[in-house]
RNA sequence: GGCGGAGUGGCCGAGUGGCUUAGGCAAGGGCCUGCAAAGCCCUGUACGCGGGUUCGAUUCCCGCCUCCGCCUCCA
């Protein structure tokens, strides 16, 4: 049993087999970087994220990249509007994802690369389609002739003869559905050379372009999100067919986080920026719900989803705990075959996650039966499967989750004063004296549990 | 109009032609505990509606209803 992805072009899962044995290459669509991220926005970069932890575990050697459109319209647009330089504007919310990515344990791309960064690559991929007669040059703007390439529509399903888009346009575009490959410079807009005159770099080239840069003209897996498919995509691949590439071989597509039974809209995206969520709950918590569901599933957000879902983490951030406490360290064991399963299954991260727990219910039967051993055999297994999750409450990824270390031992050594004052009330059997004090631990926020080798302590909910 | 997705038990969320009907959260009962907490055990018996195929359908087919996405920038 090996990897098998839902393939969008192919409409059902095909068995991944790598261009090159032993390495996988993977091409996301990162973010235009005009505006706060969101957890829709990280949703998107968590599933390659698990993606390439999966196939870096199965010992592929993994290249991601992860672009950044860092020119683009509505960059422009805002950017005025708030009288700051675009270039200004852009690396402002490119730095926002970075950290919002960082914070919920995504690893970093191989390379992030930015649109303006590759518009060398860009006009010669014009000039290979120019010459093919595949684009066209008109009054300053670069167009793709749809018309020209019969495959059009193929990954989208789309008949030409039904798409809609494009309107007809002043400079010249021969078919309204032609899509723009470059544009015009316009006064005041930043524009580069080309054999054309000066303009700007279309959405859809630069995903072509910077893909075939650093991952040849053919690699793995090319994702993004599902409303990515049309136009995006398909023009993406036309492009890069046209001119010659076998370009992506798997085309992943993940779902919508939505909200009010609605896509995200601007007025309410305030309220789930990760700024704000991670004010509420922490990083690892927070990336399991979002990793929880399959991937191509639309979440509808809710706020008692999110609470179930930090609490199913802790319970298995606390058994891990538990064995580190009891036990000593585990180390990061053996998956169990159901969660190889799942995960196989077109990143089957529900059923992964039921391994998960069912690891921790024998975990936790183990610890309670004394059996040494297989509790702590089960957490290696539970933290090597929760590792590939991006969710290991051991990583030290989410360390800062728990305050500095000079915050943390501060805290335990009055927390350790105090419980050594209750369990000497309770040596008395002075209970009263020894709930007090426990009732003293909890308003403070620290939540005390009595376990077979005395004590231990945790903070409660954040 | 074209293309695509969804409707599952109190909630979230998988999945499957019948077998122990995933897993989590919440609830009730029990064990454990000085009491708790945590943990473990047990309980709930779901699959939008109407037909059809079948020995048997939540799962396949047909029709219908409702919701959502893309076709314009979008993760």
């Amino acid at each position: 049993m090996s990897l098998r992805l839902f393939d969008t072009a192919a409409r059902k899962q095909r068995d991944f087999v790598p261009l090159r044995a032993g390495a996988a290459s993977i091409y996301v669509c990162g973010a235009t970087v005009q505006g706060a991220p969101h957890i829709g926005h990280v949703r998107s970069g968590l599933n390659y994220d698990v993606l390439r932890r999966w196939l870096t575990h199965q010992g592929f050697d993994v290249t991601l990249v992860r672009n950044v459109t860092d020119i683009d319209d509505k960059i422009l647009t805002k950017a005025a509007e708030a009288m700051r330089p675009w270039w200004e504007w852009a690396a402002r919310f490119e730095r926002e994802f970075i950290s919002a990515y960082d914070a919920l344990g995504c690893l970093p791309a191989s390379i992030e690369p930015r649109a303006t960064g590759h518009v060398p690559q860009m006009v010669e991929l014009m000039e290979r389609l120019i010459g093919s007669g595949h684009a066209y040059a008109a009054g300053g703007d670069v167009y793709f002739s749809v018309t020209s390439f019969p495959e059009y529509g193929s990954l989208s399903g789309q008949k030409l003869s039904e798409v809609v888009q494009g309107e007809f346009d002043v400079h010249g575009k021969r078919d309204p559905r032609d899509f723009t490959l470059w544009k015009a410079g316009k006064p005041g807009e930043p524009s580069w050379p080309t054999p054309w005159g000066p303009g700007r770099p279309g959405w859809h080239l630069e995903c072509s372009a910077m893909a075939t840069t650093y991952l040849g003209p053919e690699f793995d897996v090319h994702g993004g999100g599902i409303d990515l498919i049309f136009p995006h995509h398909e023009n993406e691949q036309a492009q890069s067919h046209a001119a010659g590439d076998g370009f992506a071989r798997f085309w992943l597509h993940n779902a919508w986080v939505t909200l009010g039974g609605d896509k995200m809209s601007k007025s309410l995206g305030n309220t789930l920026s990760i700024d704000a969520m991670l004010k509420r709950v922490r990083g690892a918590e927070l990336r399991y719900y979002l990793v929880g569901p399959h991937y191509r599933s639309t979440i509808e957000y809710s706020d008692v989803a999110l609470q179930e879902s930090v609490a199913a983490y802790r319970r298995v951030e606390s058994f891990v705990h538990r064995v580190r406490e009891r036990i000593g360290m585990p180390e990061p064991g053996v998956l169990c075959a159901e969660f190889t399963a799942a995960m196989d299954d077109d990143l089957g991260t529900p059923g992964a996650l039921a391994a998960v727990h069912n690891t921790v219910r024998e975990g936790n039967t183990a610890l309670d039966a004394g059996d040494r051993a297989a509790a702590s055999g089960a957490a290696a297994s539970v933290r090597a499967m929760m590792g590939v999750l991006g969710l290991d409450p051991l990583d030290p990824l989410w360390a800062a989750d728990s305050g500095s270390d000079a915050t943390t031992s501060a805290l335990a050594s009055l927390v350790g004063d105090l419980l050594v004052q209750r369990q000497e009330a309770r040596d008395h059997r002075d209970f009263a004296a020894a709930d007090e004090v426990r009732d003293r631990l909890t308003a403070a926020g620290v939540s005390v549990e009595d376990g077979p080798d005395g004590p231990t302590w945790s903070l409660k909910d954040a």
